[in-house]
DNA sequence: CGATTGTCTTTCGTCTACAGTCTACGGTGC
DNA sequence: GCACCGTAGACTGTAGACGAAAGACAATCG
């Protein structure tokens, strides 16, 4: 027996590094949504390989990552630049997130059980929390985990994933909309976790239909500022 | 004047080989959507290199693209492997393919003018003519057409990006069904496009969604034999 | 006879080097 | 003074080389 006085599950699996473009492409994204990386900005591969450490190579790898994901442009024989987002873009980028959201909660009413249910009202407690501490930075994290949440209930991986994509970038152009938009936004979780509790499909759709609508007006009063 | 004697947009604009690793991204997706790449095969970077006559470099690039895209299982320290579709991720892609068409016949019905119109006609009767004439391959390529022409129709570019992800794939998955689905299909394409010259949204909606679902029925009908 | 360990091959991950191309700037002619 | 051309610099695109990890197989020990 190998595992004989070995503390059952608690081996730390010998963290590895993992691939290096990967780390490289997460830094990268870091820099970019939070705005250390401006949109339209060139980015030389050979600057950033330098002040990451590593060679070209990874970051090449990561850049195009970023680029069939839409964070940056490749133009060719010229360099990879930050994307700038559009109004059009923005607009069009919401009403998927809008059909992607509300299919998700569709699923997660016919499919949820009494744990996910418990899941999310646990983070709607947590949220409304943070809403009342000002604590805005939380708030967002929590919203996000409780979006994801709903999108693992509904339990369809092709989904999750491309809702993960468009939601991040949606965050990205949203971000200060966001920011304001904290208490009535818990007041629609609410309303929607009890239409996933009585497996109600249509009702669950359509909260969440409007709850990113919502995010959309709010945007749009706050650009005419 | 430059442009004085020029036959106007003639110019070839100077045909450029552009990127190496595009080229090598599309043959790669060809070789596997045609099965000549099989499903669970390892793609050794080296002998693909040497295959194609370029280095590992861009059919590394190739690689990872096509491993967000969901082509390839990129195993860390191992190598990439063609993506093998299950039964659930074949039904849960086609649940978010339903989705996406759905909303772009909306769109579609919503924003499509005379032109637009006329272009889904002829492609519909082109469609039926091959399906008279027991042209599989052609039937196929229009129909593809036809919903890449609803798509821009729709005029969403996100959504179009999305949408012609998921599909093709879908289409790698269903191959055998959609051979066989010829005249029906056609039948429904002219439903729909009565309903986007009547400018009638949910008509449009629910027809693209009854359209792809009768794919899944087709698909799941065969399944058992 | 079975399990384990050591080695060996294969393949990936990363780095370095070189050639092609685009951009920008300064000089020259009108 | 203005426009055009030529040159230089910088950056990307591609190729080749080296080190390292994972898997396979055989030899060895209990």
């Amino acid at each position: 027996m190998l595992s004989a006085g070995l503390p059952q599950g608690a081996v730390p699996k010998l963290e590895r590094p993992g691939p290096l473009r990967d780390r490289v492409y997460e830094a990268l994204l870091e820099l970019i949504t939070t705005r250390a990386l401006q949109p339209g900005q060139h980015l030389v591969e050979s600057e950033l390989a330098g002040h990451l450490g590593v060679s070209r190579q990874p970051v090449r790898e990561a850049l195009q990552r970023l680029n069939t994901e839409g964070w940056v442009d490749l133009r060719p024989a010229q360099g990879a630049f930050v994307h700038e987002p559009t109004e059009e873009e923005a607009d069009q980028l919401l009403t998927v997130r809008t059909l992607l959201e509300a299919e998700a909660a569709r699923l997660a009413a016919a499919n949820a059980d009494k744990a996910g249910v418990a899941a999310l009202e646990s983070l709607c407690v947590e949220g409304e929390k943070a809403v009342t501490a000002d604590d805005v930075d939380t708030a967002v994290a929590l919203n996000a985990a409780f979006h994801a949440k709903i999108m693992t209930l509904a339990g369809n991986t092709v989904l999750a994933e491309l809702a993960a994509q468009v939601d991040r970038r949606v965050r990205w152009y949203y971000t200060p909309v966001a920011r304001q938009r904290g208490r009535q936004s818990w007041i629609e979780h609410r309303e929607l976790i009890a239409a996933i509790t009585t497996r109600d499909e249509q009702l669950a759709t359509s909260l969440m239909r409007e709850h990113t609508e919502h995010t959309r007006r709010s945007y749009h009063e706050r650009a005419q500022d």
